[in-house]
RNA sequence: GUGAUUGUAGUUCAGUUGGUAGAGCGCCAGAUUGUGGUUCUGGUUGUCGUGGGUUCGAGUCCCAUCAGUCACCCCA
């Protein structure tokens, strides 16, 4: 026999906590439904010319290729084989809205909710196969920063639904860092280099930062860095943006946006708490290059960001002229899934795959459970039958492992009186009653 | 890609200086005929990851290999 495992690095469920994890994925389908997004389903499989244009050596080496029945023996030739599977929803997205340019209404809002794979050693928290739930807004030509802040309360909305606790939703803008590597003559490279380890500060220390960054920056430069670093724990940080880079103009311009984003933020009126502009916020990925967002658990910062996104000038530029920038969100379920599950923080009360279960003493009363189960299915009470007669000692164990809130009882006495036997899963109460009593009883 | 660590029942693990395998949980069946999730009793399960070597003898020591796990890198 074949031992049976899964890939690791991938996330099978038991019925159970399938059931929570898939309403989960409603709960953010749902709002982003709710905001006018329409959803999207592109092929698993990309063609590799498509996919490997974001190009940089970390992407490919993450990427799993494709190879078509009886195509096995070309792939030791080294050539790059035809097709891939995608690693992210992002440049399906760019190819997607590239290729249909013509027949899709600007700002397009869509929203998409699929597996992606990649290539790495499977980790704690860190898949091979994971579902992203993503959300962009593409505009052409131009794209108003109020999408922004409608993306920031997409995301307030959905976390709020999924009922993870406190959360902060960090904001910051791309630009501010350009500016100011500008303003302090460092180069692109460096700046690349000096972006990640900001990412870490949280993580590692502020120290420990410091020290990588001495070998790349001057003192003088590092302590530039670290003042405008500090605005996060300051009571106005927007306002005391103006003492840095004076004159710089990606630096004014990334500070306009996020007092643009700031203003249609306020009108939606929400909690500050939940809001935040944080200037470490960096983001490993090259794309964006304006408003950059990442939110954390307020009780389990280790856990790391739970969703991020941010803006991108220009989407398509592989595929297209056109300009079309965007905006956008990721939500990476699997990994919030596994660590919400991991720390006991996951509901499962509600999980349960039918609210009642028809209990099967006699296999000559199925004209009765049929019926019983249509009427119950016209009320709206999801059920299923027990089609094997077996001892209810039986019956009941199975009810109560599979969570089912309600067991309808039908035997020869409740037969000749024409009754029902409703039992309360949870409670053991039970009552002999009318068919049409039961109904407003089941929920 | 770099580094560390583990591999024994369905699962979590124990297995003493080398002497032909054990526990908890789970699973199945019972505890007077139509009452579960608690309890009690009984039962079931293994090419000890794979291949080779040392030895009278290897789950235990050595080598190789595969697989898992974790950290770094990077990311969701």
């Amino acid at each position: 026999m074949i031992k049976p495992t899964t890939v690791a690095g991938t996330m099978e469920l038991l019925p159970v906590k399938q059931l929570t994890f898939d309403k989960m994925l409603s709960t953010i389908k749902k709002c982003y439904q709710d905001f006018g997004y329409t959803p999207l389903d592109t092929p698993l499989l990309e063609k590799s010319e498509v996919l490997l244009t974001k190009s940089g050596g970390e992407t490919e080496k993450q990427v799993y290729f494709a190879v078509p029945t009886g195509s096995l023996d070309k792939v030791s030739t080294g050539a790059t084989p035809k097709y891939a599977l995608r690693f992210d929803l992002t440049v399906p997205l760019a190819r997607y809205v590239a290729q249909h340019e013509n027949d899709l209404v600007f700002p397009f809002k869509r929203y998409q909710i699929q597996k992606v794979y990649r290539g790495e050693s499977a980790q704690k928290g860190r898949y091979r196969e994971f579902y992203q739930c993503d959300a962009d807004i593409i505009g052409n030509g131009n794209l108003p920063m109020a999408y922004d802040a409608e993306l920031v309360v997409l995301i307030y909305r959905i976390f709020v639904a999924l009922e993870v606790g406190k959360f902060t939703i960090q904001i910051n803008n791309r630009k501010l860092f350009q500016g100011l590597f500008q303003d302090l003559k460092i180069d692109e490279t460096t700046s690349g280099t000096i972006l990640r380890e900001i990412d870490k500060l949280d993580k590692i220390g502020k120290e420990k930062v410091t020290d990588k960054l001495e070998s790349l920056l001057s003192q003088e430069q590092i302590e530039k860095i670290f003042r405008f670093l500090a605005l996060k724990d300051t009571p106005h940080p927007l306002k005391d943006l103006s003492n840095f880079a004076q004159g710089n103009e990606l630096f004014a311009e990334g500070k306009q946006e996020l007092e643009e984003v700031w203003k249609i933020l306020g009108y939606y009126g929400l909690d500050p708490q939940n809001v935040k502009f944080n200037p470490c916020i960096a983001r490993g990925l090259d794309y964006y290059t304006s408003t950059v967002l990442e939110t954390v658990l307020d009780e389990h910062p280790q856990i790391g960001s739970i969703c991020s996104g941010g803006r991108y000038e220009n989407l398509a530029a592989h595929y297209t002229k056109s300009k079309l920038p965007g905006v956008g969100v990721s939500i990476g379920v699997t990994r919030l899934f596994y660590l919400l599950d991991s720390l006991g923080l996951l509901e499962a009360a509600d999980s349960t795959p039918a609210t009642a279960m028809i209990a099967c003493l006699d296999s000559a009363l199925a004209p009765d459970y049929i019926q019983l189960s249509q009427q119950l299915l016209e009320n709206k009470v999801s059920n299923f039958i027990y089609w094997q007669p077996s001892k209810l000692k039986k019956q009941l164990r199975y009810a109560s492992k599979l969570g089912v809130k309600f067991l309808l009882i039908i035997g020869e006495e409740e037969q000749k009186l024409q009754t029902v036997t409703l039992k309360n899963m949870l409670t053991g109460e039970q009552k002999n009653l009318k068919i049409n009593e039961i109904f407003p009883l089941l929920c």
